[in-house]
DNA sequence: AACAGAAACAATAATTATTATTGTTTTGGA
DNA sequence: TCCAAAACAATAATAATTATTGTTTCTGTT
């Protein structure tokens, strides 16, 4: 019925963390669109995507060094966390074993999150110059 | 050569941690000494637990609800988290497929993470009342 | 096009988990 | 016993996030 309501900050959100791979933090987000839209604050970026996650519109991959890292994609895929520059890649061919939610004795499962941490190629190769 | 010291507070943290199952965070390994340990401080819980978690003698699963959840069990093993109480349970019978990390393109993987969210059988029966 | 109510917003204050600092006390080897 | 290193309490400081408040912007409806 009422459908949500846009604005241009609030799309401006959106479409800045579906047009990239980065796993943006909220921090992030504001960084990016600050100088384009300079009245936009931080709290306006939280809230919105708080709601946009709430809506399933955009996902959370989880925490990295204590920032949540949110996501345009948001179909069931793995993760790579690279420990070094904490960047958060898509893995892909590897899917979360969903197949092993019915297994789960301890209650019932609605989702299943499979990640990889390590170093990333990046800082292996910098690393070794 | 110089072991690690010892002390009555750091022996009780450790050991807090690994008599229990619940995952706890530093507040609740706070929460759970200081009737014994008036004098304890909850900085001290927080640079114990750190030492412990960087020396590999205990370990964390993450972060749940903005706070760290720490473990005695240091083998990998996957984790169900409850998105109605924030329990996190070990899960029995299903290992972290470690053998897919070879097949991760994007960097050098060195632990890989299985986490199911859904509700628990506890909530489940007390939403049912 | 003007209006009204709802939603969105900026600015700011407040919270919460965590980390750092400082000066004192405890520990354990010499 | 002595002493340097480690551990500690108390407290201050950070950093990410959330809540509050008053104003502005949308949008559906006259």
């Amino acid at each position: 019925m009422t459908a949500r309501k846009h604005s241009k900050k609030r799309d401006a959100i959106l479409e800045c963390v579906r047009s990239t791979k980065t796993h943006p933090s909220a921090e992030w987000v504001y960084a990016q669109l600050k100088p384009q839209i300079p009245d936009l604050s931080l709290g306006t970026v939280y809230r919105n995507l708080a709601m946009f996650k709430q809506e399933g519109i955009i996902g959370s991959m989880g925490v990295v060094d204590g920032m949540e890292r949110f996501e345009g994609n948001t179909h069931p895929h793995a993760h790579f966390v690279c420990s070094h520059c904490s960047a958060v890649i898509d893995v892909d061919g590897i899917d979360p074993p969903e197949e092993l939610c019915g297994k789960v004795q301890c209650g019932s499962v609605l989702e299943c999150v499979l990640t990889f941490t390590g170093i990333c190629n990046q800082c292996v190769s910098v690393d070794a110059q």
